[in-house]
DNA sequence: CAGTGGTCTAGACCACCAG
DNA sequence: TGGTGGTCTAGACCACTGC
């Protein structure tokens, strides 16, 4: 059939879009090739690849050689966090930030810490405890630890300027990074330092970040009562 | 110099990544435009932009036409959370599923409900509560509200055998979507829904969906006690 | 205005893997 | 083993936008 007059690869994935949600190719069902596709459209197969590929990466396509391209039975949908410094974070809400530092202290940090971050039991690491704020207010309270034998640079940051996740960010690339998002009873110290109630159900998120096997650093980021991390799905 | 052997766009992106990373090209910095690099590395032009894109998508590069590529001075990292039906995403973690629906009524929502899908304050919409168990213990209290309006059919879907959150993915696609990440302290309601204490810290996802500008739903996920949403960064 | 990235094309070779 | 997607190429035109 007619097909679209425009030959851009956006143009085409919203026709192919379209085709899924009308059901004009059932879920599970294959859909014809790329050079088929091209042909129908008029335009060239790296074209069709190019929306194909954006579909497919969007969850709603399955493609394999050979087998050819499926619509997804259940489409697996993708929210995108968007984790950048907390300072930006502030400034982007345009609220005024402000940062406290509130220890930072060398020492072997506990048991599960050391696993995570594959570190033996008599390492000292770099643990810092820091106050983020938002028009004066707090907003996050950063629980951290930091591999000095990775990073033995941050010994000479001053901690009390900059935040480590900001000095951490800029100074310390990392390779590999695991996240995870919880929610957590504010215990009486976390309560005092982010001033709640104890027992404030609080959004908690901790990073974990490697550079090839070697571990950076470990943070508890735990947000103050009411935050809450938006996207787009 | 010499440049890679393989002229893949990923060894090619791992170079460039290296690059960056190495601070061969500085933070902030103007990198060579796509022509000077496709030279360099003895590959097409195509095959440049192809890993420059990445990079970008990515956060490490911002990209203007006229002005050039730029390595990004605080890149942002995106953690991308893989949204599924909650049955698949317990059967991942090899748990058995169960389901029991809680309520099904249909009434006119709340104010803060019908803001967020923009419905009159006289049209009824269908409210389902139900839980989702996984090895028979309560994983996740669906509280969803779903526009009539848009999705008549749901009428006739039998919610004792297939959760709404499944019919829908199945049968209402939607366009637009918006989620939040947040922490509550849970209700009397919520913790015997969940078989928790009261107050209990529990992580909580809203979502909204549209179907061009149509309100489709509005759900609050509850997860039970003790749960994370991990992902890679 | 002119330089940069964004895209399309036509053709080609190849890796993978279902049949 | 043949069909499919994955990729690379060389060239071209164009849209945007900083200068």
């Amino acid at each position: 059939m007619a097909a679209s007059s425009s030959h851009s690869w956006q143009s085409l994935e919203q026709e192919l879009r379209q085709r899924i949600q009308s059901r004009v190719w059932q879920r599970g069902e294959l859909i014809p090739n790329e050079m088929d596709l091209a042909k129908e459209f008029g335009c060239a197969r790296a074209t069709v690849n190019r929306a194909l590929r954006h579909l497919a990466e969007q969850g709603l396509l399955d493609r394999k050689r050979k087998a050819g391209t499926r619509v997804t039975l259940h489409p697996v949908r993708k929210a995108t966090l968007h984790i950048s410094i907390v300072r930006k974070e502030i400034e982007e809400r345009n609220q005024d930030y402000g940062y406290v530092l509130i220890a930072k202290t060398e020492r072997v940090p506990p048991r599960d810490v050391r696993d995570r971050m594959n570190v033996g039991d008599a390492e000292g690491l770099l643990k810092v405890e820091a106050l983020h704020l938002a028009d004066g207010k707090p907003f996050l309270y950063e629980d951290r630890w930091v591999n000095l034998a990775a990073i033995p640079e941050i010994k000479q940051a001053d901690l009390n300027q900059i935040s480590a996740n900001e000095w951490l960010v800029v100074n310390a690339p990392f390779t590999t990074g695991l996240i995870a998002f919880s929610a957590m009873n504010a215990t009486r110290k976390v309560a005092d330092v982010l001033k709640v109630a104890e027992n404030t159900a609080l959004l908690l998120l901790e990073r974990t970040t490697w550079d090839n096997d070697v571990a950076i650093t470990d943070a508890r980021m735990i947000y103050a009562d009411g935050y809450s991390m938006r996207t787009v799905l």
